[in-house]
DNA sequence: GTTTAAGCCTAGCCGCGCTAGGTATGCGGG
DNA sequence: CCCGCATACCTAGCGCGGCTAGGCTTAAAC
């Protein structure tokens, strides 16, 4: 699956990872993964630094946690996040409507 | 509506319009743009070098026609650009599904 | 006769995700 | 006991695709 058609839609994505709880970085990579049923494989390379930029929105924040002996940086969603996550998803419904106006396909 | 997002489906848009026969690249905007209810807003300079891609791609070729008086370039989709449309369908099958599966929305 | 719409085109920018690298630690198996 | 793998974090820099912003011509409209 080409990478680029994830334009514009990670932030919502990841948005969306957090809203059903905290996470640290890599439980994020993996739940969006793994939600998607195998159809994104998002790397770390893409992932971390868009975490640092939602947390600089103040959309996300996060606290150092150490479990396991580990030090793991756990992500916990603002309100201003989720605010911005039900945008993207209202914009998100917006697009795909627009895309299946255009291919006229029911899915 | 941040333009970004078409990334990787703007392919599939015009051979979308086009599969519904054939037009010139002004008509092609106005169709998709039109087709999505609103939602897209293409610019010229974001689908003539696009046209001319799949064009240099077979999967649509062009021939000048004279209309009223005026010479426009019409576009036809091939046989090969039927099939890359097809498979672009499945694509955004399978990608929309994955987001929804993320968000978790049924639109 | 000059403004608007219909048509075509291109150079160059810019942002964002990916590639490709780097680091450190805990755990299981040989 | 130590080697490899999974876990977990990070960043510099590239590449490319769509957008901005321009330019051109001709027909219709006012």
């Amino acid at each position: 699956m080409k990478g680029e058609i994830l334009r514009g839609h990670l932030d919502m994505l990841l948005l969306a990872a957090l809203a059903r709880g905290p996470a640290h970085g890599y439980a994020v990579i993996e739940l969006v993964n793994a939600d998607s049923g195998g159809v994104f494989d998002l790397q770390q390379g893409t992932v971390y630094p868009i975490l640092h930029r939602l947390e600089q929105e103040d959309l996300i924040k996060s606290r150092w946690v150490s479990h396991a002996g580990r030090q793991r940086r756990e992500y916990e969603i603002t309100s201003d996040g989720r605010d911005r996550l039900d945008a993207a998803r209202a914009d998100w419904k917006r697009f795909s409507r627009g895309v299946r106006g255009v291919i006229g396909e029911a899915t």
